[in-house]
DNA sequence: GTCATAATTAAACAGCGTTCAATAAAATAA
DNA sequence: TTATTTTATTGAACGCTGTTTAATTATGAC
């Protein structure tokens, strides 16, 4: 057949990104695929690939999604409008915001788990536009520990990333069962201990 | 045609396990198939089938030798006759570690991108001789935190996977430039905060 | 009304994981 | 030695995948 026009590009875009999200969140990542999508939307794999640059180019729009989702689930919680640092203590507040990202990952298994099981090949970098939603949500991470190691702490930015890549990295490992934990041993548990000593060492005495 | 006994069902194993972990080093995790293992190895995907319960199972084994390989990388350098913590001071015995651990990630990146790429489904327990194959992963590592945390704590066990999970975070993140580095932020300056802080938080004094 | 533009499709290609009937070599029984 | 059972191996098939492309045709411009 041919023109439609039922939509516009911008449109089957959306579409495709909605409809393959659904697919990821419903079969995982594995039970993906562009095809899917397509006839998810009415449209036929070429039509993808009018508008897509390729397969992954279609899962970062839908990655992309799924970081923007997260980004308004803590929002919603960690805002400004929400409970500062000084009302929970210092420490259960990020251990809260610690709680929030691991229910998000708990709760959205499979789309959290494809935004790492999609990777680009080694040399091809992300690209600016997906970066910067990462760099969203670390800015809403910085807010919350500044408070925290005090303002006058130059590397905010580094400590952000240290204690969000090891919060990952629990969350991550834990959850695809490679911890092989056992007994007390929880999600949670070993959040608290990193949080705990990680944020002590932090604000200790210089003087050691 | 038909049976040729030319090599054991373990012969195929080791040969099929060997090639594909070739494969994954080469074109990564995504350039893998059991057809290009069975061409390399001089079989057909059916034999493979006949010797492979299907096609996690050829991963889970290649992933078990990549953890072996590691194993014995890490043993070499840190193993009972090396340098005791002691000697290097506290911190730097265990950022070597920690050191180790990238570098073998860095210059083993697809294999090593392999380990996490390939996931089994959510409800699918990873086998137990998989498990037995991290597990010995950590008990270097808990040997190695043992003389810097002291005998007294009781959880060394929790304490050596919030570490290594936050060093693999750290790395993985990284890695993959999922933390949009700038400056002088690098995997080794991100892991070295986390270890400084991470330790002093855990042998300060606990009256605080 | 004509014409160029561009959206959409069906079909094709090579590859994928997985299964299975057919085959023939080896092991066993007679 | 011969006959029979067992089993390793194959090739072909199935339906799926990402990606490309020629053909078609609705739309927008003149």
């Amino acid at each position: 057949m041919a023109r439609r026009s039922d939509h516009t590009r911008e449109e089957i875009k959306a579409m495709a990104v909605a409809a393959g999200r659904d697919l990821i969140r419903d079969a995982g990542y594995g039970g993906f695929s562009a095809r899917k999508v397509a006839g998810a939307i009415g449209y036929t794999v070429g039509t993808l690939y009018n508008v897509f640059e390729n397969h992954d180019d279609i899962v970062l729009h839908i990655n992309a999604v799924t970081l923007e989702d997260l980004l308004s689930v803590m929002e919603k919680r960690f805002g400004d409008s929400g409970p500062a640092a000084v009302d929970l203590g210092e420490h259960e507040a990020l251990k809260a915001l610690a709680a929030c990202y691991i229910d998000y990952a708990r709760e959205n298994y499979n789309c959290w788990s494809a935004l790492f099981e999609h990777n680009l090949a080694p040399d091809m970098p992300l690209p600016g536009w997906y970066g910067e939603k990462i760099g969203a949500l670390f800015e809403l991470i910085e807010a919350r520990l500044e408070p925290v190691i005090g303002r006058e702490e130059a590397d905010l930015r580094q400590t952000a990333r240290v204690l969000w890549a090891s919060i990952h990295g629990i969350c991550a490992l834990t959850l695809t069962n490679k911890l092989t934990l056992v007994g007390v041993e929880t999600t949670e548990s070993l959040t608290s201990s990193l949080i705990d000593n990680y944020i002590a060492g932090l604000t200790r005495p210089k003087s050691l």
